[in-house]
DNA sequence: AAATTTTCCGTGACCGTTCACGGAAATATG
DNA sequence: CATATTTCCGTGAACGGTCACGGAAAATTT
C-alpha cells in the first residue's frame, strides 16, 4: 500500500476532474456536491486508497473539542478513583490532539446533585459526554437532551438501555455474578455462603450489583441448589455498624470456616475485621482492585479479587471518542465487555503497573 | 495553559528577537546558533510554555520511519500468531505518522535463518527493530551492530542482559511459574504432579520457560516439599510419539486424578489426548491463550490458562517506538511486565475481544 | 425572456512547523 | 589590507489538509 510517495487529496482530486475543496466536501459530507461528482470522488478514494493524513487536517482544522465526563464524586481510595484516573490518561492523550477533557461530579446519593451535574455538563457546550448512570430516569431525560443537541455521548461502567449511545465500557456484570460464585466455591461443596451487603436507601438509583447477584445465585442454584445464602447488611458509612455485623455474623455462627463475597468494591471492610480479630480460615473473594483491596489479598484476607481495569477502560472511552470527534472514525465495538481479572496474591503485582 | 490562542513558534521567534527558523535550529540542536541566541530562545521557551505542535512538525517533516520486528515464524494457531497479530494493530497506529512496520521472521529452530533474518533487517536501514530473543549469543552481536548503527531496538517475549535495549515488553516469567504452581495445586497437598515437556535438541536456544520452571519448582519445594515432581517428555511435531508418550504415563501410574502442567503454549496436546479417552479427572493448567488451548480450557480439558495478552504487548511496543522515533517521547517503563491473566472457562470469553 | 434563486464548484489564504538556500557579519588566512 | 573561511541567521517554499468566499451554470420564478 506504500508505494512511495502518499496519496493527496490533490491526487484524488486531479484522477476524479474535481478540485481538492470538492474531494473536501465529499470527505466530510458537507453537501454542495452533485452526485456523479460525489461517486467520482468516492470511487477513486477507493481505488487510491486514499487515507487523509490526519496531521494536515488537524493542523487546518480549527474547531475546539471538549469532552465531559460525568461521574460520581469520591473518596481518595474509592472505585471511581480508578475511573478517573483513566479520564486524566485519556486527557493526556486528547491534549495532543488539542481536545479538552473535563470531569464534572456528582454525589451518587443526591439525586439533585445529578441533575445539576447534567445541567453544568450541557452549558460546557461539549461535543461528547461520557456518563456512568447511576440514576436511570434522569440519565434518560439527560441523554435525551444530548442527543437533541447534537451531542454523542457514551456509557461507563453500565449502561441504560436505548440505543442512540455510542459506546458502552463496562464489566459484563451478570457474568462477573457467575464467575465469582464458581471462584467462592472453587469446586468444593459448600454448606453456606454469607453475602455481605451495603445497606442503603435508593431512590431512582439504578445500581449494577443487582445484575452481578442475580449471575452469582444463578451459579449457585445451578451448581450447589443446596448451599444455603444468607444475606448480612452492614452500612459502609459507619464504622461501628460494620463491626457489630460482622460480630453478630461470627457470634451467631460457630464454624469459623465461612465463605464470605461482596458484590462492590468494599470487600476490604470485611478484611480489616478478619485482620483485627485473626481470623484467616475465611475464604473472601471480592472486587475492584483499589489499594485497600489489594493489601487484603496481599495479606490473605482476601483470596481472590475480581478485577477489570477500570481505569483502561475510561481511557479507552476517551480515546475511541477523541477519533471519533476528531477523525470520525467508527467506532470498533458498540459494547465493550472489558475482561474479567481474576487476582490472587501471586499475580496481583503485575496488575496495576499495566 | 490554555489561555485562548495557542502559542506558536512564531510567538517565541518575536520574543527572543530572532527568526523562526533559529528557533527551529535550538529544538532540534541542529547548532549553528550563537550561544547568547541560544540560552535567549530557550529562556523564552521556558517562560512561554511553549510547546511545539506536533501535527505542523509531523506534517512538515520529511523524515521516514521504519520498524522492523524480527520473531520466529509459525503455523496457524501458534504462540507466535498472537504476536504478530498486535504487531499489525500496532502496524495500523503507526501507519497514522507514516511509520512502516514490517515483519521479518526466521525459523526458531535453525541459528542460520536467524542471521539471515539479522541481516536482511539491516538491509532495510529501519529506525528502529523490535526482536524476540531466541538465540542468546546471535542476538548479542546484531543488537550490537544495531547500537553501532544507531538503530533503537525493543525486546518482546523475553530480553538479553545489556542495558542499551530501549524497552522490554513481556511475561516475569519466573514469577508465572510461581503463579502457576499455586494454581495447580489450589491449596491441596497433592501427592505428585506431571510436567509435560518438549523434547528438543537446544542449540544455542534460550529458553525463557526455563525461568519459568524454576519458579514453578521454587514454590512446590517452599510450599509442598513432599509432592513428587515428574517429567514426562512429548515431542510435539509427532502426533503419534505424543500419544505413545501419553499412553505410558496413564497406563504406569493408575491414579486418574492427576495433575498436569505445561510451561509453553501447547497443553492443547495434553487436552487433545483427554479429550480422546475421555479422562475427566486431571486438574490441568497451561499457559497462552490460543484458540485450542481456549477450546479445551471450555470443554473442561484444561481447567486454567495462564494469558498474557501477547497481541497487546507487542502493540504496545510498536507504539512505545512510534512515539519515541516521532516525539522522542521517553519510554514511560523500561521494563514491561505484562499482567498474568487467570482463566476459567467463565471469564475467558471476555478475554479476545479486549 | 428576464430576474431570481439554487446548486455546484474552484480558488487561495491559512494552520505551525521543517529545512534548504543564500547571504551578512565575524574571523582567519595570506 | 584583500581574500577566504567560518559562524550565524533570516527567508520562503513546502507539507496536506480546511473552509470562507465568490462566481458560473442550472433551475426556478415572475
Amino acid at each position: 500500500m506504500d508505494k512511495g510517495r502518499k496519496i493527496t487529496i490533490n491526487d484524488v482530486a486531479r484522477l476524479s476532474g474535481v478540485s481538492k475543496g470538492t474531494v473536501d466536501r465529499v470527505l466530510h459530507n458537507r453537501g454542495e456536491v452533485s452526485k456523479e461528482s460525489r461517486d467520482r470522488v468516492l470511487r477513486v478514494i477507493d481505488e487510491l486508497g486514499y487515507r487523509p493524513n490526519i496531521y494536515a487536517s488537524l493542523l487546518a482544522s480549527r474547531r475546539q473539542h471538549k469532552i465531559i465526563c460525568v461521574i460520581p464524586e469520591y473518596m481518595p481510595g474509592e472505585f471511581w478513583e480508578l475511573t478517573e484516573r483513566g479520564l486524566v490518561k485519556g486527557g493526556e492523550y486528547a491534549a495532543d490532539y488539542g481536545i479538552e477533557v473535563k470531569t464534572v461530579k456528582y454525589d451518587q446519593y443526591d439525586l439533585e446533585s445529578f441533575q445539576q451535574a447534567c445541567s453544568r455538563t450541557l452549558e460546557e457546550r461539549p461535543s461528547g459526554v461520557i456518563i456512568a448512570p447511576l440514576f436511570r430516569t434522569e440519565t434518560f431525560r439527560f441523554v435525551s437532551e444530548l442527543k437533541s443537541r447534537g451531542i454523542v455521548y457514551m456509557y461507563i461502567d453500565s449502561k441504560l438501555e436505548d440505543d442512540s449511545y455510542l459506546a458502552y465500557f463496562g464489566m459484563p456484570m451478570y457474568q462477573s455474578g457467575y464467575l465469582c460464585a464458581d471462584l467462592l466455591t472453587d469446586g468444593r461443596k459448600v454448606r453456606k455462603v454469607h453475602v455481605i451487603r451495603i445497606a442503603r436507601d435508593k431512590k431512582g438509583l439504578s445500581d449494577p450489583t443487582v445484575t452481578r447477584r442475580a449471575g452469582f445465585m444463578d451459579y449457585m442454584s445451578e451448581h450447589y441448589p443446596e448451599t444455603e445464602i444468607e444475606n448480612v447488611f452492614i452500612d459502609p458509612k459507619d464504622a461501628s455498624a460494620v463491626r457489630s455485623g460482622l460480630d453478630r455474623l461470627f457470634s451467631e455462627e460457630p464454624d469459623p470456616h465461612k465463605y464470605l463475597v461482596m458484590f462492590n468494591s468494599r470487600v476490604h471492610l470485611v478484611a480489616d475485621y478478619l485482620r483485627e480479630h485473626g481470623i484467616v480460615t475465611c475464604r473472601v473473594v471480592g472486587f475492584d482492585v483499589l489499594e485497600r483491596n489489594l493489601t487484603a489479598l496481599k495479606d490473605g484476607f482476601v483470596q481472590l479479587l475480581i478485577g477489570q481495569h477500570a481505569d483502561s477502560r475510561t481511557e479507552d472511552a476517551v480515546v475511541a471518542m477523541t477519533e471519533w470527534l476528531l477523525l470520525h472514525k467508527p467506532i470498533a465495538r458498540k459494547d465493550n465487555y472489558t475482561q474479567m481479572d481474576i487476582l490472587n496474591r501471586y499475580n496481583c503485582d503485575y496488575y496495576l503497573q499495566q
